[in-house]
RNA sequence: GGUGUGGUAGUUCAGCUGGUUAGAAUGCCUGCCUGUCACGCAGGAGGUCGCGGGUUCGAGUCCCGUCCAUACCGCCA
């Protein structure tokens, strides 16, 4: 061993102890006639001092050359320090050094090493491994360590087995776009990347696992988000002979243990929300639920007063902002301004001021007299002091700017509290989703997952309106993960293939293997896919989940620090039989 | 594909309605300093103002284009 002890564990007791620690130079404070080093691994900073007339000159003459990320190993006696710093756990020790190797040189780092970085986004990632040297960053990889073990260990328990999936797998059109793979023994053919394990987990269960579950690679060849990178891990799971009731406990189960076990936090009993509930009183099917500000509609009360904006449109709907009444003109201006903002896309937003005085104040004045803004205030359940913003509109843009509006004001209230927890199971999804540019349905979820049972009928009549037997679990706004009881009878699933307008011979060379397998004795199942990077941001209390990745891509999908993607030499490309087409 | 924001010293940033030699902090280098721990003090080095074009007597600053980064929209079964 280089070291007898690491740089976070020595304290007083080991007062008199010769010791041999090994770490980084963090920092170098020559006071002319003392040097002091504080040596930083992992488990912490210990001080070293080297002292003119006490230290040996060739050993100070060492100290006084090494920078800032140098490699040292020093030997010498644990002393108790004349000046302590409570700031740190060995902060009562010192170590007299009596040998001192440099293990390695380091040239100036690019940003500071520390909590508080003066490094950008860009430049951390240029240097990940530096980066990774952070305390803050390090923790975060090891809070993600710790949840992968605890997952692993209830799920175990849980009888369930982990089964590795293949990656390199076969490309098909549903969902979002593919990562492909040159396939060099198949001429003109390419492996995908799977968006998920869906279908083989689903065939494990053919197979009589009953329990299945993977903390897998997934990947998609999407955009990118502060929370949405091109691979990126699943906790994917599936279950034999149950319910959506009994996936539902297992997985509250699992989550409410990992709170217990990571934060120790007890999460109260998560409630069941209908999507359409969650659309109409949130604008979201993430709603967050951390705060009220529900949706209420007052297009009854607003219509027929000749306010031709409120006429014309199909909803008009409002939060109360509890408590903002005394908001200037430039606030709500601001606020205005934020849901004209194209992303939002708004067209204006109409306030209701009840004041503290009682009276009522509202851009609208011109239209609507007191006695119908006192109704207005009554189905918002205002009080004096609150403030009402209203938008009106189509119903699904509506409330979705809405829905945009209620989370900034929560931000701005400070009632998105990272400290809070509050979850639900949003359930009862449409199954079907109108695609306009492709003028045909598409799955919402994904194709295997089952309709409601009592809505089969409609599946030919009213394609729409079918609910999906589909879950997802929304914690604090984000959608943490999803699933649905799955289709196991060849008949239900070749008529969905059609309902999504797969010809049968379509439906039959992309996924006649399924199929095939629910002819030979499929047992009901159902599953559930929670994703891993946004479980661990959410714990750590943060929004992205770049710095729970060890090296993840940037916002162009490239690796900064390796340069890839690159290009690939011609002698590869012709080993693959592939011409570039730029 | 779109919208917004940004690109100036190693780093994080300031630089107004265009006008001397482009600044600060921090880091780095040199010297001094025997209880520092955000050490202190003195001095010093360090810039193709992302790139290309234009307007102008004159551009870090204005205009056009472009590249890069980032947040969001589209997209993400």
């Amino acid at each position: 061993m280089l070291r007898s002890h690491t740089c976070g564990e020595l304290r007083i007791d080991h007062q008199g102890k010769s010791v041999t620690l090994a770490g980084w130079v963090q920092k170098v404070r020559d006071k002319g006639g003392m040097v002091w080093v504080d040596l930083r691994d992992k488990f912490g900073i210990t001080q070293l001092i080297f002292e003119e007339g006490k230290t040996k000159p060739e050993v100070l003459e060492v100290a006084r050359k090494v920078g800032r990320e140098f490699v040292l190993q020093a030997t010498g006696e644990v002393v108790e320090r004349v000046a302590k710093n409570d700031k740190i756990p060995t902060g009562n020790i010192e170590i007299k050094v009596e040998q001192l190797v440099v293990l390695n040189e380091s040239k100036v780092p690019p940003f500071i090493i520390e909590d508080e970085t003066d490094g950008g986004e860009e430049l951390r990632m240029k240097y990940r491994y530096l980066d990774l040297r952070r305390n803050v960053v390090r923790k975060n990889l090891e809070i993600r360590h710790e949840m992968l073990q605890h997952t692993r260990r209830y799920l175990t328990e849980a009888l369930f087995t982990e089964v590795e999936t293949p990656y390199l797998i076969k490309s098909t059109p549903e969902g979002a776009r593919d990562f492909v793979v040159p396939s060099r023994m198949n001429e003109g053919q390419f492996y995908a990347l799977p968006q998920s394990p869906q279908t083989f987990k689903q065939l494990l269960m053919v197979s009589g696992f009953d329990r299945y579950f993977q903390i897998v690679k997934c990947f998609r060849d999407e955009d990118l988000r502060a929370d949405r990178q091109p691979e990126f891990t699943q906790i994917d799971c599936e279950m034999s002979f149950v319910t959506r009731e009994d996936i539902l406990d297992t997985f509250e189960g699992l989550i409410r243990y990992l709170y217990k076990t990571i934060k120790n936090v007890d999460l109260p009993k998560v409630a069941l929300m209908p999507y359409d509930t969650a659309m109409s009183k949130y604008g979201s099917d993430k709603p967050d639920l951390r705060f009220g500000m529900e949706f209420h509609e007052i297009t009854d009360l607003a219509q027929g007063k000749d306010f031709v904006v409120f006429d014309s449109a199909d909803i008009v709907v409002g939060i109360n902002a509890s408590g903002c009444a005394d908001y200037t003109r430039k606030q709500i201006d601001g606020l205005t301004d934020f849901v004209k903002r194209p992303q939002i896309g708004a067209k204006g937003l109409v306030y209701l001021k009840y004041n503290l005085d009682g009276t009522l104040k509202s851009s609208v004045d011109k239209f609507f007299d007191q006695e119908a803004l006192a109704q207005w205030a009554e189905r918002f359940e205002a009080k004096p002091g609150d403030l009402i913003l209203i938008l009106a509109g189509e119903i699904d843009k509506t409330r979705k700017a809405l829905n945009d509006l209620r989370l900034e004001m929560g931000a701005k209230l400070g009632l998105r509290d990272k400290t809070k927890v509050s979850a639900a199971w949003i359930v009862d999804f449409p199954l079907l989703e109108w695609d306009e540019d492709a003028q045909r349905f598409h799955a919402m979820h994904h194709p295997f997952t089952s309709p409601n049972p009592e809505d089969i009928g409609k599946l030919d009549s009213d394609p729409a309106a079918v609910k999906a037997n589909a879950y997802d679990l929304v914690i604090n706004g984000v959608e943490i993960g999803g699933g649905s009881i799955r289709i196991h009878d060849r008949g239900m699933q070749a008529r969905m293939f059609e309902v999504l307008g797969f010809s049968k011979e379509e439906a039959q060379e992309q996924f006649g293997f399924l199929m095939s397998a629910f002819e030979y004795g499929a047992p009901p199942h159902g599953g559930i896919a929670f994703g891993f990077d946004r479980l661990c941001a959410l714990f750590a209390g943060q929004d992205s989940i770049r710095d729970f990745i060890a090296f993840p891509k940037n916002t162009s999908g490239r690796d900064i620090m390796i340069d890839s993607p690159s290009a690939i030499d011609d002698a590869q490309l012709q080993e693959l039989r592939l011409k570039l087409n730029l």
